[in-house]
DNA sequence: GTCTATACCACGATAGAC
DNA sequence: GTCTATCGTGGTATAGAC
């Protein structure tokens, strides 16, 4: 029997997950060739399409294996706040909270990589590729209605389509704010990965996206509604 | 003499230009080649190399060909508009529609291509390529320093750190925005391609931002500047 | 079932002859 | 300004070792 002790099962698996957050966050998707990777990684060329079957499988794999968790908490908290309310309707302020709040925490997850992914997936919004696109979408797909019903019931009063684009611009500043590493340095001293004080940056965009969210309707919106 | 009008002057450059704004918006820098680029553009594979030098320098090219005018009609609208104040500071929401507008407008130049850039523009604030990123920042930091001088003197009892977060979660807005088609579909029914009217997209997106710019300050905030 | 070495073939950018 | 040869690199497939 080998002194060694034993590889803990998918351990190569993991392996492959963990660099490639890692590259594909520093070179993107396109720019990260497989070779780099599994070198990274330290495991075989051919594991990949072993355990995964093509590169484009492997990013689904990447990004199942922290959204997933992450939407399902989102809805987790969502429906707990809605349990504690009883019937009346949220706060949006609360909802915007419950939103960010767990994508902000995962940045102080360095070790983990946790911090890693979310800089990629702030990247990958805005991805040129259909199909990664799309695989996004989908995953957002059920944690999206129920936020946007929670919007509706907090903002009754809101137009729906007025609605949509607020959201539309919420998640831009988010997005936008998750990549900051990896955004265009346009204003001196303003990078979120300075300070790793998640609650605060929590507190700084929840009141700047509150504020935008609710922001008085204009004559030429309300006209168009 | 041949029948066949005369090429105009840098005629090369300007499809090899043109063909690259829409094939990089399309599958982004990596995932363009210079054999699709160059057969979309009827020119010879060797045409770029032998007009820019380099991938790297046509993206410059092709950045520099819309950007600097984009951000020379920014100064010189805020200089109009600080001329016909006289000594007076602007209004924040005034300063933010003239930054906003520059971009917006050009949403609805679809045939002169303006269209293609703005969305790559929108793409390209979340760049993976390192260099990139940097030579944007370069083209943009005499636009941002004028434009967070103008914030400053409109919002004088704003904390500085809190302006430059705010002024970052705007730009993130923006860019989100103009990336849209480009952009993650989570929000159904919402994507600004689906309607041209830039002049009411204008009108929601400044009423969004002027209200995160101008959001009261939180406590925790406000203890930490 | 897991992993490795290696082969394959297409495509990329570029340089040099024309 | 063009044509083409070249060489590096890409993702993937497979055969066989553990």
């Amino acid at each position: 029997m080998s002194l060694r002790a034993v590889k803990p099962p998918h351990e190569t698996r993991t392996r492959i997950l963990d660099a490639a957050e890692e590259l594909f966050m520093q070179h993107g998707f396109e720019g990260t060739s497989m070779r780099l990777l599994t070198t990274r990684a330290e495991v075989n060329l051919a594991a990949v399409n072993y355990h995964f079957g093509s590169k484009d499988a492997l990013i689904e794999a990447l990004f199942r294996r922290r959204l997933d968790p992450m939407n399902a908490a989102r809805i987790a908290t969502l429906e707990k706040l809605e349990t504690e309310a009883g019937g009346r309707a949220l706060a949006a302020e609360a909802i915007i909270r419950a939103f960010v709040g767990e994508s902000l925490r995962m940045i102080e997850d360095a070790k983990g990589g946790g911090r890693n992914f979310i800089r990629l997936l702030g990247r990958t919004y805005t991805e040129p590729s259909k199909p990664i696109r799309v695989l996004i979408g989908q995953l957002y797909a059920p944690t999206m209605e129920r936020y946007k019903a929670a919007f509706e019931r907090a903002l009754p009063q809101m137009p729906r389509e007025e609605l949509v684009w607020r959201m539309h611009f919420m998640f831009g500043t988010l997005s936008y704010t998750l990549a900051a590493t990896d955004a265009v340095q346009l204003i001196a001293g303003c990078k979120p990965e300075d300070r790793h004080d998640a609650r605060l940056l929590e507190d700084r965009l929840t009141a700047f996206l509150f504020a935008g969210l609710t922001a008085p309707l204009k004559p030429a919106v309300r006209k168009a509604a």
